[in-house]
DNA sequence: TCCATTTGACCCAA
DNA sequence: TTGGGTCAAATGGA
């Protein structure tokens, strides 16, 4: 069932594809297939771990049980470095999971399942990947087009100290996580990016001061990405975070590589929010009941994704990527 | 020596 | 004027 869902959000990834000229005028409609898209893989992810009967075992209020679960589900897994999900806090809904599954039909109505996967994603405690928390309305900011240069918005030259804007700057990412239970409860979760704090200041009618990080690779590729980390008030073993600004750094052919994107959660701003999709999801199930469909096609997710948002010119890398399952799709809806 | 963190001071938008 | 965001010198660890 989880290849059905793949297969479903293939497909809507490959009419976006097609719908690309007349979406790239439209933001907004295309912010919402992305959302459709990226909705569809995490909800392949929770079955997935739904389907892991071991998973609960790993649950904690930290991260490191995701990450400890990752690498036990999967012996091809390195080492997850992800953020901590609000997963790790949540049970996953099972409830909506089941409602899915009651009726096949879903997975190839489009309608019906979209409704179900938001009623599915309204309860569901995957905060974190599936935008719960998201400012929508400023994650679209991210591309804006600067008036003058044309160049998207948080592309900016270093103006003047004196002509600096420290408020509204790029996009903004809103999301919580939880906090390690155990260790330093200091440190914020690793979500694969190396940061470098630059400040901490007390905020007035908060418990606990805010952390202020940028890219530690900001100086060498003017990488932009910044997050502040503060611990909830009324929860301490949670993290606000607030991402701005999207990783370059990654993007430079001349750029270190960055901590293993494969599998990582990265900030999720537009440009990157899909590499957490790049978890080899199939590979993570290759140890359930259910053998892959297509074990010799590990799902190139990431590069989907990346050909999607990085690639200048879609035509022929999302030909590469979907043509392949394209065909299984095909198959499948014969074969139904 | 290099790099990250700390922290007081400064800047600026509201 | 104030609070949030950033700078940069001081400090420490590898």
């Amino acid at each position: 069932m989880e290849e059905d869902l793949i297969l479903y959000g293939c497909k809507l990834a490959k009419e976006m594809e097609q719908n690309l000229p007349m979406l790239a005028n439209q933001p907004e409609a295309l912010l919402a297939s992305c959302e459709e898209i990226i909705t569809i893989f995490n909800n392949v992810k929770e079955r997935l771990i739904v389907s892991q009967g071991n998973m609960m075992s790993f649950h904690g209020r930290g991260g490191a049980g995701i990450q400890e679960w990752l690498r036990t589900a999967s012996g091809s897994l390195t080492p997850a470095t992800s953020a901590t999900t609000s997963v790790a806090r949540e049970p996953m809904d099972l409830l909506s999971a089941q409602a899915m599954l009651r009726d096949p039909s879903n997975f190839h109505d489009g309608a019906k399942m979209k409704g179900l996967l938001e009623q599915q994603q309204s309860s569901s405690g995957l905060d974190f990947m599936l935008g719960g928390e998201r400012d929508i309305s400023r994650v679209g900011a991210i591309d804006e087009v600067h008036p003058k240069t044309n160049a998207p918005d948080f592309i900016k030259t270093s103006p003047p100290r004196h002509q600096r804007r420290r408020k509204e700057e790029g996009g903004k990412y809103v999301t919580t996580v939880a906090a390690p239970q155990m260790g330093n409860l200091d440190i914020p979760p690793e979500d694969g990016f190396t940061w470098r704090k630059y400040g901490q200041k007390e905020i007035l009618g908060s418990k606990y001061p805010r952390s202020y990080y940028r890219c530690t690779h900001q100086k060498f590729y003017d990488c932009p990405a910044k997050k502040q980390v503060q611990r909830l008030d009324n929860d301490p073993f949670t993290f606000e975070l607030t991402y701005r600004g999207t990783h370059t750094c990654h993007m430079s052919s001349t750029a270190p590589a960055p901590p293993p994107p494969e599998h990582t959660l990265p900030p999720p701003s537009l440009p990157t929010n899909s590499h957490w999709l790049s978890m080899h999801i199939i590979q993570g199930a290759a140890g359930s009941s259910t053998a892959p469909r297509f074990p010799d096609c590990p799902l190139p997710v990431a590069d989907m994704a990346d050909a999607m948002f990085n690639s200048g010119s879609s035509s022929s890398s999302m030909d590469l990527i979907f043509s392949s399952m394209d065909e299984k799709w095909d198959s499948e809806v014969k074969k139904d």
